[in-house]
DNA sequence: CTGAAAGCGCTTACAG
DNA sequence: CTGAAAGCGCTTACAG
């Protein structure tokens, strides 16, 4: 009765969690096919119908009907017939486990990320599912919380269902080497969001997030600020690294010095980015800076909690954006001006890419796509 | 080159779209195992690893490599131990389909829901997936956009995966007995959220959306309210029912009386909401509501907006209440009082119970989880 | 404690 | 156009 504990890939592989549940098909033994010949099998509830049972069944051989069921034109027209009328009236489900088992192929394509709850990653796996099941592939899901140790054993759990490919929005903190242990020469990898060093071999899409920070500051920068901060993120991530070079680079276009406290990092949490808006101000030898590019939309929305927790308003007395455009953006007050990345549509192109990929010839890429500069009233402020 | 059209299940079982789609291992033909004895295959990015290539290395039967796979006691120590070096050194990958074919076993649980999109069902998601997770099983996604066709696709493709179980919120419009000719007597299914009328050999998870509306109404009644409508949702669903019945039971208790106009139906989308605001006070014959228990969350947010365009402050002239406690229920302005259902425990009930119903002896069981009064400033309104 | 054999449900050459 | 046979990667009685 206790619950198993979930697999410790200790060896990485050694299956003994395999859970040891029978198809409810078959939770009564015994069924071995007594073959009462003539009887309607439609009627029995516990019996699974096979190709051998169709076959049986009209006096055709398994070939044929596999052949129907594959819509080859080999096949006589009346025969079709027999067979397509006996699948219904047995209401036979095909088995696509056994044949990918025979065929030595893949309906389904692994998607992992950290954690659906972010509604970006919700658009996105929304996105790749949508296009996946246009083509006949079924999603298995995988999510990190973005512990790296967690994707290692997700990953291993889901290669074990040999997926045609996987999309991976890696975990903060992964390692190129250690995904490589569970993901080999033979795994059809996409990498979504973020970039890893030492993971050249795999197919990369990902966000313009240098040119979305330089649209951002570039829009402060029209609005008469001067002093803008980049506030939020973690300088080791690669999104990171890219939208405050944005940022910088708007800056250096403009002639504006940026000062190296100007430049906050903070976890892309709410809490902590709101706990961290002194640091805007901490020093009293400088001005303070009149506006912020934030490293995305949460970390935007803490700041402005910050923000009027000192008193400040946030469009008026401090201008703020953000990144990604998640739902809660135009709804917040003020609401947020951010760059939006449209993740549904990432999520179709990850799809379309990953199978992509599958075709030999076909190199894995590196893809970046493009943001747009969604302005609200969060950047509003006009110095004064 | 063309892609496929996706699966037109005309017959609902033909695969004629099978993705014609090599796993990469094998893209390469003619791998016909010429096994060169000794050879290093932990090196041959191309070869898939078999049980049988571990058994040929160190000189024991599949038979034994199996049983060290699933930790059986039955190996002596010293053969485990090789087995497992082995299984290591050739980066072995247990190939779970072939076993669950044999073993007439499942390790996927099939979750269909409307739209990931909905940061309720996101939510949901990721809770059932954590668990089933916790329990060894993968979770085959799908998403019907509240289309009962696609739906009746979905289901008939997830189920060619053979999926232990299936945990399905229905789209609206879902009729049993459609659902009945793809998830035949066999299927292990639980329904989320939305009750359906013969589905009774089914197991059933859902809020208790009747408590939860009369401890809205009885809130809004307690600040003074004395005219509550409710608003939005259609009355043919069963979860606006009995919304609808909590209200009405509260302003009995209360000895209020119902006028037929505070009852507005609406679809549950934020614009369709905001349009039909008018409705509650069209009528100049009768004094209007001055509070409104709202069908969902994006109703009450759709309603806010609509009060705000006629120049009413929800919150202040006019009391507001949600359903769900989505996310952005906190941030909105004013933040919107709300019934908590907390979807990611949901998620984790769901798979527990789905996995429970796979135990011959337990019976599809209806479980109804509580939910609570999240108090915010939409309700605040005190009667001038 | 280990091995030989059969079989899960399907597909694929190969004959006819 | 159809059938007999082999095999995908695994597991499970059954002997020894």
């Amino acid at each position: 009765m206790s619950p198993k504990r979930p697999p410790r890939p200790e060896t990485a592989r050694a299956p003994k969690a395999t859970p040891k549940v029978a198809r409810k098909a078959n939770a009564v033994p015994g069924s071995k096919a007594g073959k009462p010949a003539g009887a309607d099998r439609g009627r029995d509830p516990q019996r699974v119908v096979t190709v051998t049972d169709i076959a049986n069944a009209i006096g055709v051989s398994r070939a044929t009907v596999s052949l129907v069921l594959r819509g080859s034109p080999l096949v006589h027209a009346d025969t079709r017939a027999r067979v397509e009328a006996e699948l219904k009236r047995q209401r036979y489900v095909y088995n696509r486990g056994a044949a990918n088992l025979r065929r030595r192929t893949s309906s389904s394509v692994a998607l992992v990320i950290n954690d659906l709850a972010n509604p970006f990653f919700a658009e996105f796996a929304a996105g790749v599912d949508e296009a996946l099941g246009d083509r006949g592939f079924v999603t298995l899901l995988g999510s990190t919380g973005e512990s790296p140790e967690r994707q290692q054993a997700v990953l291993t759990s889901l290669m074990e269902h040999t997926p045609a490919g996987v999309i991976l929005s890696p975990a903060e903190g992964s390692d190129a080497a250690q995904l490589h242990k569970v993901l080999d020469a033979r795994a059809n990898v996409l990498l979504f969001n973020r970039e890893l060093t030492g993971a050249d071999d795999w197919g990369f899409l990902g966000l313009d997030n240098q040119h979305g920070a330089q649209l951002a500051t570039e829009h402060l920068i029209s609005l008469g600020h001067r002093r803008i901060a980049f506030y939020g993120g973690h300088a080791d991530s690669s999104s990171c690294r890219q939208r405050r070079a944005g940022h910088a680079q708007a800056m250096k276009k403009a002639g504006l010095p940026v000062d190296p406290t100007w430049l906050i990092e903070s976890a892309p949490n709410r809490l902590e980015a709101a706990a961290r808006t002194g640091e805007l101000f901490g020093d009293n030898d400088h001005a303070p800076p009149t506006a912020a590019v934030c490293y995305n939309d949460t970390v935007a929305l803490g700041l402005m909690l910050g923000l009027l927790a000192r008193g400040i308003q946030p469009g008026k007395g401090f201008a703020v954006t953000g990144f990604d455009d998640i739902p809660e953006a135009a709804v917040t007050t003020p609401p947020l001006t951010t760059l939006a990345a449209e993740p549904r549509e990432r999520g179709r192109q990850a799809a379309q890419l990953v199978l992509k990929q599958l075709d030999a010839g076909a190199s894995p890429q590196r893809t970046i796509a493009p943001v747009t500069l969604s302005i609200r009233e969060s950047s509003g402020a006009r110095l004064k």
